[in-house]
DNA sequence: TATTTATTGATAATGGTTTTCATTATTAAT
DNA sequence: ATTAATAATGAAAACCATTATCAATAAATA
């Protein structure tokens, strides 16, 4: 359920006051643009998207967000193996909580999967509380892909 | 243990040639200097190693190398974040075999672990079956990666 | 109000990677 | 062996996602 136009959940201009930002329109609206996809944006994607909503923003604003916005935890930067970073709300969209993917070799395709996630996010604990002690390593995130061919690749 | 200056072992030539490529000497250098490290180069990196003993060499001739070495599966191609790419022997050097690797966040640098490996490597092959069928997508290949900080920098 | 500080957008620069293209090495055919 | 076709190479230029610069504007603070 996306939040109503350009405001945001109340919470997240709490937040971004927390660690010394503004939440100004710009960034609300990136925000917004993140919170009404299933996709998995890129910097120009998000900047064409927000350009339609608030046209004087400019590209440069968009990385900037960005940047702030992975900073804070808020988003997840991917790099899929296509030349540029994709961008994912971390909470969200639509209750699509934690999940990993499936990226095509083929397509290019990004197959967003939840299945298996208990049993995954069970193990990572396990794997994560002995690395931590072994090589002394403060985990604070993880990245599970897995390549191959989509069904309409192979 | 390298194998012999420059030659390799002999199932690589077999290798080069059912891919209908030419084991060249450019070819064999980068295959050599991959293999005799055990840390995780760029291509300048390997560029640069690879003068050394072969000074006419291109850092063009590196990157289209590298591009078939991984399309050969011979090599991996990781994005660690740094802005460029890092690549790894598919096998080895020195018997290490397949594992996965934590990223530090402060310093950047990578460790290699192969712990717990045959845990995450059942569960992978369970993920792995169940993915295939459910979204009808044949997984060639996963990465895994755990992000944070290293003992020195937190 | 005056002053500081944060944010923005246009532009230019950066830098890793790819393309282009002429040259050279290797293989296949004669 | 000679010749013809093909693959590989390296220098240079082009590409292009991302970052740095900088002057202008907006917001917070004194
Ligand atoms: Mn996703
Ligand atoms: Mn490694
Ligand atoms: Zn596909
Ligand atoms: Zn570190």
């Amino acid at each position: 359920m996306p939040w109503r136009n350009g405001t945001g959940p109340p919470w997240i201009h709490g937040k971004f006051q927390g660690c010394g930002y503004r939440l100004t329109m710009p960034r609300q609206v990136i925000m917004d643009v993140l919170s009404q996809t299933s996709e998995h944006l890129s910097a120009e994607d998000i900047y064409l998207a927000v350009h339609k909503i608030y046209p004087a923003i400019g590209l440069t604003t968009v990385y900037r967000t960005l940047e702030i916005l992975v900073q804070m935890g808020l988003v997840f930067k991917f790099d899929f193996g296509d030349g540029r970073a994709r961008y994912e709300l971390s909470e969200g969209p639509k209750s699509i909580g934690h999940h990993h993917h499936l990226v095509c070799s083929g397509c290019g395709r990004i197959i967003d999967y939840t299945d298996f996630i208990d049993d995954e996010v069970e193990l990572l604990k396990k794997t994560e509380k002995g690395l931590s002690k072994k090589y002394n390593f403060k985990i604070t995130n993880h990245l599970i892909q897995f390549y191959g061919l989509c069904d309409k690749c192979q």
